[in-house]
Order: C-alpha cells, then sequence, then structure tokens
DNA sequence: GACTAATGACTGACTGGTCAGTAAGTTAAA
DNA sequence: TTTAACTTACTGACCAGTCAGTCATTAGTC
C-alpha cells in the first residue's frame, strides 16, 4: 500500500524508479535501449532523451555511465558487434576438411543474417567519416577475422582435394563477398520484392553451390601467373 | 580598381559576388558543392553555410533553388547517382555474346569503382530510415537495373554455348554481389591494406575468371529441382 | 531489531550554443 | 525604372550536457 501509492503520484511508466542496481545491468540496460534508438533513427536523429526513455533511466543517468553521446554509440557498436568466434577459431581442424568449411560458412552466415548485423552495418558506414576506427573495428572483426577463417578451411578442402587448386585468399575474398552482399540485400525488402529472394536457408544453398562449382576440380584453374609471394 | 576594392572589402574567397547566373547553371553549382560537403560530413554534420561557401553563393541563395536541406540532400543523390545507362540498354544484342556480357560489366565496374559510388552508397545507406525513397530509387537505378542487364546477356552467353546451363538471374545476382562487394571493400583503406587489393583492373580479372569458372560448361549445373517459373 | 547518519545513484529543470530557415535590404541586368 | 537574383542579419526551435537536489540503500550504533 505505501509504496504503491509513492510511485502512483508519479506521471511516469516506469516501474523500477529510483531503484539502485548493479552498475553493469544499467550500463547494459542503457546500451540495449541505444542500440533500439539508435537502429530506428540513426546516430543524429536520436534524441538523449529517447534512449533515457526506452532504458527506463532518466538523462542525466546516461552521463554517470558514458561521458557522452558519441561515447554511448561508440561501445554501443563495439559491444553489440562482437561475437563469440573464439569457439570456431579454436575449433579441432583435424576433422573432415569439408564438413569443418560448411560449418564456418554457416555459423558466419546466421551471423550476417541475424536482423542485427544489417543495422549494425549501417550505422557504422554511415558514420564513417566521423568514426574511422569504428570502420577499423568493423573490418578487423567481422570481414578480416571470417575471411582468414574462411581462408584457412578453403586450404584445407584443397590439401583434400574437395576443390580443385585455387589461392584460398582470392576464393575466401570471393565467398565474403557473395555472403556478405546477400546478407545486406535480404535487409532491403525493394531488392528483395524484386528479385524474389527467397528464405536464408535457400540463398545460402545457392552461394554455396556456386561457390562450389567455382571451385569443382573440374572448372578451370582459377591461379593466375601474377602470384604475389611477398 | 572599383570592383576589386568592393571585393577585397569582403573576407569571402568568392569571386562571383552578385552576379547573376542562368537558374540551371547556379542549380548545379549548388549541387555539385553539396556532394563535396555531404561526402565530407554526412548529412547532419553538414551546415549549409558550408555548402553556401564552398558553392560561393550566400545561403539565403540555396533557398532560392531548393524549399531545404532534405530536399537539396534527396536531389543531390538523384542527380549524382543517375548514369548514362540508356547507351547500353538500346546497344545491339546481335553481336557476340560474350563481348556484349564483357562491355557490360566492364561499364558496370568502371561505374562502380569511381570514388563518387562508394561515397554515395554510404550516404543513401546512412539514412536509410528517413529517406526509405532514397534507397528505393538507389536500389533500382543501380542494382536492380545492372543486375537486369547482366541477366539478359548471360542468358546470351548460354543460349551461344559460352556458358553452361544456368538460371540467368541467379548468376546475375552473385555476380553483381562480386562487383559491388570489391568496389565497396576497394574503398575502405584498412581493408585494402589487409588484404592486399589491388587495382581496380586486377579485381576485376580476378572476379571474372571466378565467375566463368562457375558458369564453366565443364562445372556442374547450378540449376536445381525448384525452379521457380511463375 | 530499531533507529540514525552517511552515501552516492539517480533525477530533471535549466542553460548556452548551434543552425535551419526567413525576411528585409541591395545590386546587377533588362 | 523595374525586376528578380542575391545577400546579410536575424530569429527561435532544438538539444547535448550540467548540476543542485532527492531519496533508496547501507553501515554504524545502541
Amino acid at each position: 500500500m505505501t509504496d504503491s501509492s509513492v510511485n502512483a503520484a508519479h506521471s511516469t511508466i516506469r516501474s523500477d524508479v529510483r531503484t539502485r542496481r548493479p552498475a553493469e545491468e544499467r550500463e547494459a540496460q542503457i546500451i540495449e535501449a541505444a542500440f533500439t534508438a539508435f537502429a530506428a533513427d540513426g546516430l543524429d536523429e536520436t534524441r538523449l532523451e529517447d534512449i533515457a526513455r526506452i532504458a527506463g533511466v532518466a538523462k542525466g543517468t546516461i552521463y554517470l555511465y558514458f561521458p557522452n553521446k558519441e561515447a554511448l554509440f561508440r561501445e554501443m557498436i563495439r559491444r553489440t558487434l562482437v561475437v563469440r568466434l573464439d569457439s570456431l577459431e579454436q575449433a579441432p581442424r583435424n576433422a573432415n576438411a569439408l564438413a569443418h568449411f560448411n560449418r564456418i560458412v554457416k555459423t558466419y552466415w546466421q551471423y550476417v543474417c541475424e536482423p542485427d548485423f544489417p543495422v549494425l552495418y549501417r550505422l557504422v558506414t554511415g558514420v564513417l567519416p566521423r568514426f574511422p576506427e569504428l570502420s577499423e573495428f568493423f573490418a578487423e572483426r567481422v570481414s578480416l577475422r571470417w575471411q582468414r577463417l574462411l581462408q584457412s578451411s578453403i586450404d584445407a578442402c584443397v590439401r583434400d582435394g574437395v576443390f580443385g587448386a585455387t589461392q584460398a585468399p582470392q576464393s575466401a575474398r570471393m565467398l565474403h563477398a557473395l555472403l556478405m552482399q546477400h546478407a545486406l540485400m535480404r535487409a532491403n525488402p525493394t531488392l528483395c520484392n524484386a528479385i524474389g529472394l527467397q528464405d536464408a536457408d535457400a540463398v545460402l544453398d545457392r552461394v554455396l553451390r556456386f561457390f562450389m562449382a567455382a571451385l569443382h576440380p573440374n572448372a578451370p584453374p582459377l591461379i593466375t601467373t601474377d602470384v604475389s609471394t611477398h
């Protein structure tokens, strides 16, 4: 009775007004709200008041955890983008090469097919001139990391004779380009409707089929004379 | 003497102060300045004063040609993005199929390799939630248009037996994805240095080689059972 | 267990700077 | 002289960031 009447005096919809929370919990709460708000409106069109409202805190509270709006944005991107690749990178390599390759491709595809991914991609590319370090972070943590993983497992497949002779870095880049671009296309309703892009599994199937065809032992070799071995 | 002293009183670098110009010329002048400014700082970080300064006019002048900042941005994107595809679309098709294919791919590649292209891509994707119609415009004028062109010329190549049996829409999508993604990667210095992306011609060569290998008559067929013929 | 003092997490009204858009004034061209 | 292209000075809405105040929680005392 007593506490409920106190809360009822406020017009706020917040339920946990002035309830202290552990610092990490509050921070996560704000980061999550920031993602929602920034995803909907972009960096500049998002008001800190909006983020505060979604997080269920006051605007001032945000400044207890982040020095300013840009820092909050940066931190939100970094935390939301990072995924557990460690388990894959430390996965046993002595298993069947093609199975290993398929596992990596599938995990990558699942990652870029999550609805959050195209949103983060858009946010990062949208503020590129202001946050070049975010672009580098994205390149390192997403593009390069996956390309290296793909590359080593393609190498293994070539050694096993599953794929024909090829330069793994180039092939990894091709596969990366195919997967990334298809994931981005899938996030664009106009494109999806126009070109009849199917569900995620079907798209992955098509891409893999195409990639396999190019690397098939019967296909003409992709290796050229200008091999750069520096 | 007289006019130069008048100008010297100002601290502006403008040379043609208060010189009347044909409406179209002024408009183009402002659009061009808008591209420069928006490319450097993005939509929100660009001040109309900056655009005015670059264009060599006063801020008020901009409002004689565009109702507001957003309209200027929209118009800048639309005009800068549009390229002459008509000549290609009306080009004779009865020529050698592979030569025609190569011509289209090369033109596409030149288009997306121009430094302006990644900038426009970034600007459009960055403001996607605010200007969904710009995204549609981009999809229609760039992605779909080129994919249709590629598709029809791939079809011709298949009929001529240069490529193995394939579904042209899917293959066009693959080639589009490869070219687009490589063009975007080329615009990212971090990625370029890390994966040693060469000059435009070499990259195109690699991509085409990969694509040709996948569509080579000896490669396993890409056609699946779920052919959608509606 | 009950009462009090101290703490610091949290709040939200306020401020100061910024800048899109406007309107009145100015000048070149017809 | 008239017209309209162009300029300049101005305005007011907007919002990131601040800070004095509030109160839930905890530690200390009896």
